[in-house]
Formats: structure tokens, C-alpha cells, sequence
DNA sequence: TCGTATGTCGC
DNA sequence: AGGGTTGCGC
DNA sequence: GCGACATGCTAGCGCAACCCT
């Protein structure tokens, strides 16, 4: 198999991006598939020059429940051989946090995972995304598919993942029933991909923006790669 | 959410 | 059509 | 009188909806 790069990025609203010069940072950068998250648009509200960049297709994934929120995409050079838009369950598919690729080598799936901050229905609703989530991964590993997963979790596992675990240990993001769900799915021989290259601490993917928390590397490491054990070997 | 201020408890 | 404000979600 | 712990206050961004002109 050729050697591909894949790059994952929660975006903050995709137009707001595009503003800032997203589709030249592309053509730059030059992935062979980018998964966004957060994306904030109905591909109807994007314009031709974001839905066709040079070079890639794109598949979008927009909330039919409310305007302005959630929503993924990916763009890809190769051609996928189908593209799915959910696990086929309604209340987790309709929030359009997911976007499923499938090439010939592997199956590519780019999940915006829900945050559980607002409330306990919001816990609840992560707890049981996480569930349809593992019981539809495993339904492809047993059909023999690889998995490479990609995406904004919304967890940090270990105290290792985040900056200040002691004062998070009530908060959701580092809850133990979270973090417990973590440990099933890696005990279903998934992987974290990052952790195969580096143990080290100080490793975060996301910042709070409101204390500025960034300036001062205060993050969480919640966006993670996860490949199946199949596919352990190919990572690199 | 982070950092800080302020209050309470246990000892 | 476009600015200002408010509310939501992260 | 001190540590451990709980509670209240705080502050950017992007987007939608609504008002106004």
C-alpha cells in the first residue's frame, strides 16, 4: 500500500476558516485526506470554492437538528468506494457528527463525539454514542474491515492527557465512567495511535480559548487516531 | 474551563 | 443589505 | 491555623435569529 497522510482538525466553523485562508493552508499542506470536525454548515451554505478545492473531493455530514452546529467533512484525493453518514441510528446520525470513507486498503470514519459538559442528558448522550459507536466498529472489524478513526472524543483518557487531572476529576472530558469507556474500547484491540510513538507528557490537541490556556500549554489531549489491531502494522 | 477568592470542615 | 444585540454551544 | 475540598466569578469565538435602519 502507498504511503498516505491523514490530518484531523476540529475547525471552529468552516467558514470561519476559509476566512482565514483554510483553502491555500490545504493546497500548502497537501494531505491526502483532511478530516474536519465542528465545521458549523449544511454544505447547501458553502460556497464552490470550499466544496470543490484542487485536487480533492469533498463529503460533508451537517446537523438536520439545529442550523449552525456540529457537522464534519472530509476531503480526499483518492476517491472513496462508498461514503457513509452515520452508524443508521437516527439519534446519533442526525447531529451529523459522522463521516464514513471506505477505500479498497482501509475504512476511513471522522466522528465529532459529543460533549457531555451541558447537562446529564448531554453525559447520557455521549455515554451512549460512545456504545453505538463501538458495537458499529466492531461489526466491521468482524467483517474483516481495517479501521483507521479518526476525530474530536471529547475524552481525555489518562492523567497523562491533560494538564490538570486533579481539578478535572468531576468535570466531563476526564469523568471516570469517560475514561472507563476508553479503557473498553482499547481493550477491544483498538489503538491509540499517537501513544504507539510517544509517551510523554505535555501532549495536548485542545486549549481552552476563553482563559487563553494555550499561552500556558494548560490543554487536554481529546483528538485522537485510532486504527483496529488489523491495521497496526500500516501505521507509521 | 482556568485561576482566583472565599467559605467550611476536620484535626 | 448590513450593523448591533442577544442567546447558545463549546 | 493549615491543608483539602466545595462554591462563585470570570472570560473568547462562531453562528443564528432578531431587531433596526
Amino acid at each position: 500500500m502507498k504511503k498516505m497522510r491523514i490530518l484531523s482538525w476540529n475547525v471552529n466553523g468552516i467558514r470561519a476558516i476559509q476566512k482565514k485562508g483554510f483553502i491555500d493552508w490545504l493546497l500548502t499542506e497537501d494531505p491526502d485526506i483532511l478530516c474536519l470536525q465542528e465545521t458549523k454548515a449544511a454544505p447547501e451554505q458553502l460556497s464552490e470554492e470550499l466544496l470543490n478545492i484542487n485536487g480533492y473531493k469533498s463529503y460533508f455530514s451537517s446537523s438536520i437538528v439545529k442550523k449552525g452546529y456540529s457537522g464534519v467533512a472530509i476531503y480526499t484525493k483518492q476517491e472513496p468506494i462508498k461514503v457513509e453518514h452515520g452508524f443508521g441510528i437516527p439519534k446519533f446520525d442526525d447531529e451529523g457528527r459522522i463521516v464514513v470513507a471506505e477505500y479498497k486498503e482501509f475504512v476511513l470514519i471522522n466522528i465529532y463525539y459529543p460533549n457531555g459538559k451541558k447537562n446529564e442528558e448531554r453525559l447520557q448522550y455521549k455515554m451512549d454514542f460512545y456504545e453505538a459507536f463501538l458495537d458499529y466498529s466492531n461489526k466491521l472489524v468482524k467483517k474483516g474491515k481495517k479501521l483507521v478513526i479518526c476525530g474530536d472524543v471529547n475524552t481525555a483518557h489518562k492523567e497523562i492527557d491533560l494538564a490538570r487531572p486533579k481539578e478535572n476529576s468531576k468535570v466531563s472530558g476526564f469523568l471516570p465512567i469517560e475514561r472507563e469507556w476508553l479503557d473498553k474500547f482499547f481493550s477491544h484491540n483498538y489503538h491509540d495511535t499517537f501513544r504507539m510513538f510517544n509517551d510523554e507528557p505535555e501532549n495536548y490537541s485542545w486549549w481552552d480559548q476563553v482563559t487563553r490556556a494555550r499561552d500556558r500549554n494548560v490543554g487536554w489531549r481529546i483528538d485522537y487516531f485510532f486504527v483496529s489491531d488489523n491495521f497496526k502494522k500500516n501505521v507509521k
